[in-house]
DNA sequence: CGGATCATTGAGATTTATCAACACTAGTGG
DNA sequence: CCACTAGTGTTGATAAATCTCAATGATCCG
């Protein structure tokens, strides 16, 4: 780790910590969060930050890489329930629980913070700030879950999962319109509830009607007005 | 309201207040909660506990009654995102938010208890177990909404509907095999993503099948454990 | 009774999945 | 440097599930 040093005064890699800055923490209450900070990683790409059924004791802000939530179904099928950047929160279903519900796997090179929850709940009753972003990380992802449940057809899906990823990259300081897709075809079938077939397809003729230029998984986002007003039904919060 | 006089001290059907008590909270404790309690309804057929775009100010749970919540898309399209049945409570995808993200409407006659949520965001920050018990709610609903999400057959989805409202109402006291659907066949398919006679058919399926009898709202459901079978990839936690 | 709402049924259209084959890329070792 | 291979992605043909549209039937409530 590059700044070994500051990890328990001040983690600017940490989005985490920032957003509870945003919620009205001082710094000397950061500070108290971050004795409790373990910073984990590298975890190289196909390795496990943890697997389903593994004891429940931590959530994990991403701090570099992409990590993917998934579960097997009895069935033998992949769901992904995410894919998650630098600055977003996993683990949070696992709090109804004693052990994880589903998978976390680094797609590429990841590095994450772990917060013991115990610890970190302990914490929250005494920072109201860090209690209130807590809450607001466990609603958002609610209205997330939600929004990817409707009956969309293939188009929008793609269209609200690209839309999607390009806010949240540049919300992060990467480019909006030009990104790396740092997951298979088959991750993204998985993800939209499609076919990976179809994904190719959707994407194929994305392409051909001008709405992004897409080579291996380097994607272009051409046409964004278009593409976010097929996403808009999915997206419109 | 028929037990006015104790709402207080004790309010034996908020389940919500139960909850709490086996998340280790004393009885002094639940007073405090019940201090900020609110009572509301009943609320008839049709009427509507908040709209979307509501100012945000409280979550609720529900005492008795069914209450739908609801999205009205771009497009026009109502997407369904729950059905509640007492002891559940809802608002918590609010909580990231000024205002209310979706829709809520008494399905029945419909009562509820309000917890003003800064309020109990502020006693949760005294009470442990309290904030355990809002951070395990919405953890609850992560997890929920992700399992809709999958691409089910609408068998599948169908037989899950079922039996999960089953096990909910079993959980309730009432009966596991034999219930009111509450809600037109319109919103069950709304809720599940298929069309309304999608609905129709496979429920007429099921019972041609002797996998249940259905006669109007009325619901009596016979093979159980072939029901759950379907139901089992979808439910499977 | 009459109208409105809700539910059912059938026929055909549409979307997406499935199956099978092939292409491309990157990495490996001869 | 060139096969070779494994993994990944693409493409086409066909099939299956579900939707849509249209019509009919049932129930409730004034």
């Amino acid at each position: 780790m590059a700044d070994d040093g500051d990890e328990l005064t001040f983690c600017s890699t940490c989005a985490f910590s920032q957003a509870c800055l945003a919620e009205g923490m001082d710094k000397r209450s950061l500070m108290d969060l971050h004795v409790l900070v373990e910073h984990v990683g590298p975890f190289h790409a196909g390795e496990h930050i943890f697997r389903e059924g593994d004891p429940f004791e931590a959530i994990a802000a991403v701090r570099a890489g992409t990590v993917k939530t998934y579960m097997i179904d009895r069935d033998g099928r992949e769901h992904v329930l995410g894919f998650h950047l630098p600055g977003e929160v996993i683990g949070l279903d696992a709090i109804d629980g004693e052990t994880y519900p589903c998978n976390a796997v680094a797609l590429d090179t990841a590095m994450l913070c772990r917060f013991s929850f115990p610890k970190i709940a302990v914490l929250a009753t005494k920072l109201p700030g860090l209690q209130r972003h807590l809450f607001r990380l466990l609603s958002r992802d609610i209205g997330r879950a939600a929004l990817l449940a409707g009956d969309w057809s293939a188009d929008q899906r793609m269209a609200a999962f690209l839309i999607g990823l390009s806010r949240r990259l540049a919300a992060r300081g990467f480019s909006a319109h030009r990104f790396q897709l740092t997951m298979a075809r088959t991750d993204i079938a998985n993800y939209l509830r499609l076919a990976p077939e179809t994904v190719s397809r959707v994407l194929r003729r994305f392409q051909k009607d001008g709405l992004l230029m897409v080579d291996r998984r380097e994607v272009e986002l051409l046409d964004r007005d278009q593409l976010a007003a097929l996403a808009d039904p999915i997206l419109h919060r």
